[in-house]
DNA sequence: AGTTAATGATACCATAATAGTATCATATGT
DNA sequence: ACATATGATACTATTATGGTATCATTAACT
């Protein structure tokens, strides 16, 4: 099981590479050389970020890639949420609604402490922590 | 994201609806009316469970299973191992070996210690406490 | 103006994992 | 003998994952 998928860790990877040299720009090209992920994936990704607002991005010769915004502001569950959608590790495999012990199922009660515990922990970590 | 998988859900509810007459031989067609899983898939999830010593089971007209040890003694990682593997959240999606940032990378320290917590939580969590 | 190097958008594809079915063999109580 | 159960195992359908390919657009540099 994986906390973190590929998707989240590859644009992570970029995204902190980009994050070591701020003024520069990156076009994918620079990137799959450093960081050896497989150029058209990576570059889905990237423009991705971008319409997240995480990357800005400049079309043209000699454009790139750029951080949007300074990366003690980038945090890894933002991320996570844009590849992996909403963190949530209780969804009952009878659907909710369905599910007729959702409001007193005791294992539901654990995961939900576990779920809140995880998620402190991951939102504490920023891009900029990671590149020293 | 999934901490729990729908195989470990069903053989869970399979294991806990069993658990709540210890004597009772419950016969694959008997859980069927009583969990709404579909027949053939629960079968071969509790011939594993059986396999993997978790239940008895008795073949021939009268037979089915039942717990092969006390509820007490039977936990949700048990479950969750047999169906999903050994529980691993740190896996870095350069392989290991591959990655070279495996002995100081700041992220997998991190996710090491999600995992930590999310182990001891689970293993705490017995069929016995599940079917008060 | 034309060429080159970049992203934007989107459709496509291959593989693997998940979820579930089907079948035949074997055992057992009546 | 027959009905009802599991054992073992092969098969299949659906979805998710990981990745390619293509064409359009934009911009710098001759
Ligand atoms: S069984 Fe559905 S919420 Fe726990
Ligand atoms: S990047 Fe490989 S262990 Fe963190």
């Amino acid at each position: 099981m994986k906390l973190i998928t590929r998707d989240t860790d590859y644009a992570l990877r970029a995204v902190c590479f980009i994050a070591k040299n701020k003024e520069r720009l990156y076009p994918v090209s620079s990137l799959v050389k450093n960081l050896r992920i497989p150029g058209p994936f990576l570059r889905k990704l990237l423009q991705v970020l971008h319409n997240k607002g995480i990357l800005n991005s400049f079309k043209g010769k000699g454009g790139g890639f750029s951080l949007a915004k300074p990366p003690e502001d980038i945090f890894l569950t933002d991320i996570m949420h844009i590849f992996q959608g909403e963190f949530c590790l209780n969804e009952c495999s009878l659907g909710k609604g369905i599910c007729p012990h959702t409001k007193d199922c005791p294992l539901r009660e654990r995961i939900l402490r576990i779920e809140k515990y995880v998620r402190k922990e991951l939102s504490s970590v920023a891009v900029a922590s990671l590149i020293k």
